[in-house]
DNA sequence: GTAGACCTTGACGTACGCGTCAACGCCAGG
DNA sequence: CCTGGCGTTGACGCGTACGTCAAGGTCTAC
């Protein structure tokens, strides 16, 4: 099959199917006698390991070695060692900047009460605890 | 103050002062007789402000509600209406963000998880469950 | 007067993953 | 024969937040 083909079956781009072949993530395509690239099914399935790994957040070079791992033959693309390091990493970085994030929301969280309350400080109330809060006295 | 000074004191480069002029993102500095920015203790305050959203992951853009909140003269960059929903958005992006990644991140375990037993399979061990694992008869 | 440290503007480089032309070749249908 | 649709390579653009270099002006100290 053709390029166009390809890009359309794998739901992505001709653009994108030649810079993989210029980065060497996809083998380079056989050329046809006109000049034009030629695919089988195993591009497609290359293709689809590498776009399910882009939809986890993957970068084109994370996904080198499942492309190598089954183009080595294997039957999937995440068996081979490399491939598991590449998994494990990724969770340890997934785990750091899920941390991190919820670091970060706690201390957002924690500035946007104070600057709410200063804004009210700021602008109208003057002294906001003469009324006792009700809640107190609401359950006995 | 020079720009050279000033950069040191907030941390940061002659560079990425310029750059934040050029955005407008910081006001025209002042300029001496001989064409130096002149800088004051009010433009590193907006530098902090600056500095501490970076922190938080907040792009230059977000930044610019609390930055013109100190230039408006308020004490605090936060406590203005732009920059209160600028938090709250930031605060619904991070849920979302960490949300996606807590997803991806179980994707991410099933996969190796998946993997890893397959590798196994493929590789060596036919049938791994001869010997009794010693652990359980241990401590009784 | 001259070295060195500071300042000025301008412009290109970086990383990522392509999008979007440009200018051209190839092939099938009418 | 010509149009339209496919393919080819090459090259620039984008967005983000600057780094880095170039070529020059300015000020201080010796």
């Amino acid at each position: 099959m053709r390029i166009g083909e390809l890009a359309e079956r794998a739901g992505t781009t001709t653009r994108t199917l030649r810079y993989y072949e210029s980065l060497g993530l996809l083998p380079p395509a056989d050329r046809s006698g006109n000049g034009y690239r030629s695919y089988d099914e195993e591009h497609l399935r290359l293709l689809e390991q590498i776009r399910t790994l882009q939809d986890f957040g993957f970068g084109l070079e994370e996904t080198r070695p499942f492309v190598e791992c089954l183009r080595a033959g294997h039957p999937a693309g995440d068996t081979c060692a490399a491939s598991l390091e590449v998994y494990r990493r990724k969770l340890a970085e997934l785990d750091a900047c899920v941390a991190r994030l919820q670091e970060v929301r706690a201390q957002v969280a924690a500035q946007l009460a104070r600057a709410q309350v200063e804004a009210l400080g700021a602008d109208g109330g003057a002294d906001p605890m003469c009324e006792p809060s009700v809640s107190e006295r609401d359950s006995p």
